[in-house]
DNA sequence: CTCATTGCAAATGGTTTGCATTGGG
DNA sequence: CCCAATGCAAACCATTTGCAATGAG
């Protein structure tokens, strides 16, 4: 089985039916971020997602962003240094790659790692309903420009 | 293998000692908060340690954790809820589990973790240089009063 | 003694909220 | 039309910092 990060699947109109399905309205504000948000897979700050939308204000970014996360196709990551971004989710179960050094995001799926959480489950006291998994990596690009 | 979440093996002394070995000094305010955090193995938030030690003031509980966490004895963890806890690190390299209801968090070691990111390693791009895996659980404690 | 550490209060930075206004359906 | 969504600025909250006072070695 041959693992690699993935391109995104869900498309600009795929969100724009999500926010609909979840009862919410489909603003000009909601289709700028929806529409910076396919465009790129590397995850974005609010900030950085505010400075290229000047038209969208601060508030809404924020409250957009956390719409997108309750309907469960954006994550929120905690980068290594503890920074914030946010990246699309991509596939229905996966893990994500976060490089150190340029802090391009990747996902992965890899059934091993539910086997893996099963055999653990049977062994520890309690059960497991959820996890977290990140990757710090360093990126073929990064690994190759490396000083 | 048998795993389980482990007792603190990391003990007052051995604190004090790593803060010395980082050429700081040990104060009377540091022996107060290292020693509450070997008394518990829950995780704090600096509020509690706030709390409990009246006699220390805000910024030298923050000055201390950020100190005990360059050290590499202390784990800043993402619950998730997004907030923030500190545990002790217990053993060398490790997990975490955090219990979803009451938020206690524990710890374990399995080589099969380390096993399995070898054998992903081969199938991303790029090197794995460091990963984050918490387990969100339910503990036996909540389970059995779940209601 | 000297310099690291502390406490305080002010500053910061990211995120949120209150409220009057706008605009989608 | 009506109510959800927006923009703005103020509020918030956790964390950091400047600086004078303290204390460890």
């Amino acid at each position: 089985m041959r693992l690699s990060i993935m391109k995104a699947n869900l498309s600009y109109t795929d969100l724009l039916d999500l926010i609909e399905d979840n009862g919410s309205r489909i603003t000009g504000q909601r289709r700028d971020i929806v529409n910076l948000l396919v465009a790129r897979r590397e995850g974005f700050t609010p900030e950085e997602i505010n400075n290229e939308l000047p038209n969208v204000g601060r508030a809404t970014v924020y409250r957009t962003i956390k719409l997108l996360v309750n309907s469960g196709v954006l994550c929120k990551l905690t980068l290594p240094d503890s920074s914030i971004k946010y990246a699309l989710a991509q596939i229905s179960h996966h893990h994500h790659t976060v490089c150190v050094k340029c802090g391009i995001i990747g996902e992965f799926r890899d059934s091993t790692v539910e086997r893996l959480l099963k055999a653990i489950d049977s062994d520890i006291d309690g059960d497991i309903v959820g996890h977290r998994l990140e990757l710090h990596i360093l990126c073929p690009e990064c690994t190759r420009t490396r000083e």
